[in-house]
DNA sequence: CAGCAGTGTGAACAGTGTCTACATGGACGG
DNA sequence: CCGTCCATGTAGACACTGTTCACACTGCTG
């Protein structure tokens, strides 16, 4: 439990934004964006609702802020992926980018949605509220692991502009298709395999 | 306006069913999902909140009756898309599906929304009611032109279980990003240059 | 022509986001 | 050490939502 459940002694709370992300965080986890619902989340801090618009501008900043945070959780799962691999392995870091997305948001669907449906607006991608360890948020991950690419002479220069969203866009796609869509309830295996094939597909295509 | 704005002289409605579904329509088109609010519809319909309940269990059934008629929007836009290729030119009607898509998801943002957020089960695609004009689903279509693909040689057959999924993913991943991802303000040459790209990614990955 | 099944009404309930006037108490200056 | 100020939390309201239930009204069927 992150939330203060014990009656809070004093009149303040204390740390209540913190509280609040945290409380967002959970119902996220367990029911997406629609889950994150305000006057639950002060419920779970034990406060009352009105005390949530002196941290958030409405319900929507607090599920921004929520969405910010998952977004960290998923450059941390491509940076264990990417541990595993080989620096000089440029083909095997953009799989490996790939990968930590893919399973991450097979791990957590919920926190998934709401990283990436409710503001997938990567312009200001350095954000570094959403980065991982290392610093680097999902996107500049996957700009790195093509940069790298392209020095390896695995990809060539005049390719490489706009090649983020190329890939971007197809592994985010078959995330969706595997979360809510048509292959919803495929075995690990068969999951893994259908990983190993979008990546392939987007290597030999790029 | 497609709905009963005239004080209705009777006291059944006559077509309530159809009335709601043309009112939530029209709201998907607007706002997309969120934007359909059953009482709203009814309003528009000139009828008590609760009579919706005879026609739909409840909001989903009506949203996701919604997203079939849209579905169908869908197939029928891949159709005038795939109107202008010849019938021998199997990558070009690959190519004419995802240009469909992505073309509708730019004109019809709200519909497509509805139509592949709220269910992409496409386990039952065959169902009628999301087919185009030539009884057809989005999801069907595609399957026939990557038919075609196979048919013509330019696909080997070993690889083409699961195609409809990478091609699926890659092309409703780009849709995504141009809808309200980092590509959104996208002027329309450089759009339609990002659709050619990814199709060519497909082609050449797949 | 009687009545019955289907359809629409009205009023209610619980739940939501959001706003306002008010209460509290911790930090800082005299 | 004490008073005051202001960020923070409270209480209560408002408008809106989905949903249910007892009831009212037809129009088709026997």
């Amino acid at each position: 439990m992150t939330t203060t459940g014990a009656r809070r002694p004093t009149y303040h709370h204390g740390d209540l934004r913190a509280a609040l992300l945290a409380a967002g965080t959970e119902l996220a986890r367990q029911g997406g964006p629609d889950a994150v619902v305000l006057r639950e989340a002060t419920r779970r801090a034990g406060v009352a609702p009105g005390a949530a618009y002196r941290h958030f501008a409405d319900r929507d900043a607090l599920l921004h802020a929520v969405s910010q945070t998952a977004q960290a959780d998923v450059a941390r799962a491509m940076e264990v992926e990417l541990a595993a691999i080989a620096d000089d392995d440029a083909h095997g870091r953009l799989r490996a980018v790939g990968l930590g997305y893919l399973r991450f948001a097979h791990r957590e669907p919920g926190l998934f949605r709401v990283a990436f449906e409710v503001s997938a607006d990567l312009a200001d991608a350095a954000n570094p509220v959403r980065a991982g360890d290392s610093g680097r948020s999902p996107f500049q991950l996957l700009s790195h692991a093509l940069d790298g690419l392209v020095e390896a002479r695995a990809l060539a220069p005049d390719r490489r502009p706009g090649a983020e969203f190329l890939a971007w866009a197809a592994v985010h796609g078959l995330a969706v298709l595997l979360l809510d869509g048509p292959l919803r309830s495929l075995d690990d295996a068969t999951r893994e395999r259908a990983y190993a094939d979008l990546l392939a597909m987007v290597e030999k295509g790029l």
